[in-house]
DNA sequence: AGCTTGATTTAGACATTGTCTACTCTAGGG
DNA sequence: CCCTAGAGTAGACAATGTCTAAATCAAGCT
């Protein structure tokens, strides 16, 4: 555990939104001027290994990294700003995906994203 | 409807495919070699504004075209080599999200994506 | 303390994907 | 035949992510 990998994930833990990996840096940098972008990324793709970072692929081109890994949940993206909520739908989309639907795929995983248009946007 | 955009059409419909912009714009060099790589992007925005092609953001780098967009369905991904199925499961998702979870979003569509190893990667 | 070894960090080049701009081409109206 | 508007083109540019070579650092050994 170094100095960059302390602050990595000291900006993730504080801020529990959704950053790509340019904003980690940014805020990173605020703490340690000379953390390079690549340890940033280094150190982004550690954590998500270890299972600590979950990465996040809405449809804006950045993914983003969500700190937020243990309570498992969802999303809600507003497609005309980008802002991200984390939510828990009832229900468990995996019953949902008969074994005639998987087509000897292992399926470990799901992943929801639900999309509409947030409060502020609705007002703009 | 020029030469241009009818290339577009085919390449998509000729498979169903999931592919990128840039398998996209390869598979219609083949059929008309002086198209640009703008005009693929063009079109495929413009058949993405028309509703005629969705745009499936799997966490791969590249966004994917997928030409089925009259039928509604999901996506099944492997892990490993980044296949891609077609799914349709059961249930609703979208009655799945109570409104004390929508924060006051308009929702208006879900994609869901199961992941896991498809039967090749677990045979390897 | 000084040395060695290996991992970590750095800067910057590079790659990929997508967007933008300025120019060219073509078809149709006058 | 010329003009105009839209479509297409080439290539520059931008954003995001990956890789490499060299510098640096930490830890153990003598």
């Amino acid at each position: 555990m170094t100095a960059q990998r302390r602050v990595v994930a000291e900006v993730l833990d504080g801020e529990h939104v959704h950053l790509t990996a340019d904003e980690v840096h940014s805020r990173a940098v605020d703490k340690l001027p000379e953390i390079s972008r690549a340890t940033v990324y280094n150190t982004l793709g550690e954590l998500v290994s270890l299972g600590e970072v979950l990465e996040v692929a809405t449809d804006k081109r950045a993914k983003r990294y969500d700190p937020n890994a243990h309570r498992p949940h969802h999303h809600l993206v507003c497609a005309q700003c980008g802002a991200i909520r984390d939510v828990h739908p009832t229900g468990n989309p995996l019953a949902d995906l008969p074994d005639s639907e998987r087509f000897g795929f292992a399926v470990s995983e799901v992943e929801v994203t639900y999309r509409g248009t947030c409060p502020n946007c609705a007002a703009a």
